[in-house]
DNA sequence: TTGCGTGCAAAGGTTTTGCATGGCA
DNA sequence: TGCCATGCAAAACCTTTGCACGCAA
């Protein structure tokens, strides 16, 4: 199947460029593209494509309805594991030795090679993790949900 | 807010239990509960419950519009990272000292504190690995998408 | 008895699609 | 020129909700 380039096309991929590790929701992208002409379902299917080739992960979030997608610069993020801090919604890149060093680990422990570019750890940032310390003298108990 | 137990409670939470680690989407649930008299919206109303809580995880699957739902059994789950074969869908579990090895090194080097029970780390399991290796050699390139 | 949970069906919001047209190569 | 991509709006779909009733505690 071959693919144009067109301006939509190149609108949506500068956006996504520009707000690389962010977890977006199709409205808003949508929203924020529709003043230079593009509509939603070309956000869509544009969408759809990229996440089918790779190039885009979509992801759930609790409490809403809607999808959101990231993006991360294939070349820069291929390497390393990315950290998504469930407080403040930032993602973080573990470095590329820490990142080898786990995927490393799990390889030779259990023979499941790591796709680095679609694993996403979760927990707290070191920021949020200093916050969550001080409230903690009052209130004991953090993040302790049960869970898998 | 209090709790009741109520059979459909029961009903989801034992069906869950059975199928621990699977991706489940609600319909399927609902379709298989339905027999045991449990509504559709009693799924939702539960499964929305439990993710709030913590207790069963919401993830999203390329290509499809829905939403599922991965359960495992708390005290058996929280304390190791799951492995998620993008290829057969099987959820493997790290074993502990490989977790433990993981956490403390992506904790020691960016003090990220990792959450066990929601992360799932994405990649290629042994078995699904062998079998791309076998095909690997008509055609060389196996899995290479871009991406993040 | 109190009030949470359920079922049903209707409402809701997000995402997908059909069709005619526009634009890239 | 040939075909992919876009726009628009309607359709589809999954999920959520309102309301009255049932049931756990």
């Amino acid at each position: 199947m071959q693919s144009y380039s067109t301006k939509q096309r190149k609108l949506l991929l500068s956006y996504l460029a520009a707000h690389a590790d962010e977890e977006l929701a199709a409205d808003v992208i949508s929203r924020d593209l529709s003043h230079e002409g593009v509509s939603v379902s070309a956000v869509y299917r544009n969408l759809a494509a990229l996440e089918a080739d790779g190039k885009i992960q979509k992801v759930t979030k609790s409490g809403t309805r809607r999808a959101f997608y990231r993006f991360s610069d294939a070349a820069e993020c291929r390497r390393h594991i990315h950290l998504y801090c469930t407080e403040c919604g930032k993602t973080y890149h573990a470095d590329v030795p820490t990142t080898d060093y786990v995927a490393d680990r799990i390889e030779s422990a259990s023979g499941f090679e790591v796709d680095r570019s679609k694993t996403v750890i979760r927990g707290v940032c070191r920021e949020c993790g200093k916050a969550a310390d001080t409230t903690a003298n009052a209130k004991k108990t953090v993040n302790n949900g049960s869970g898998t």
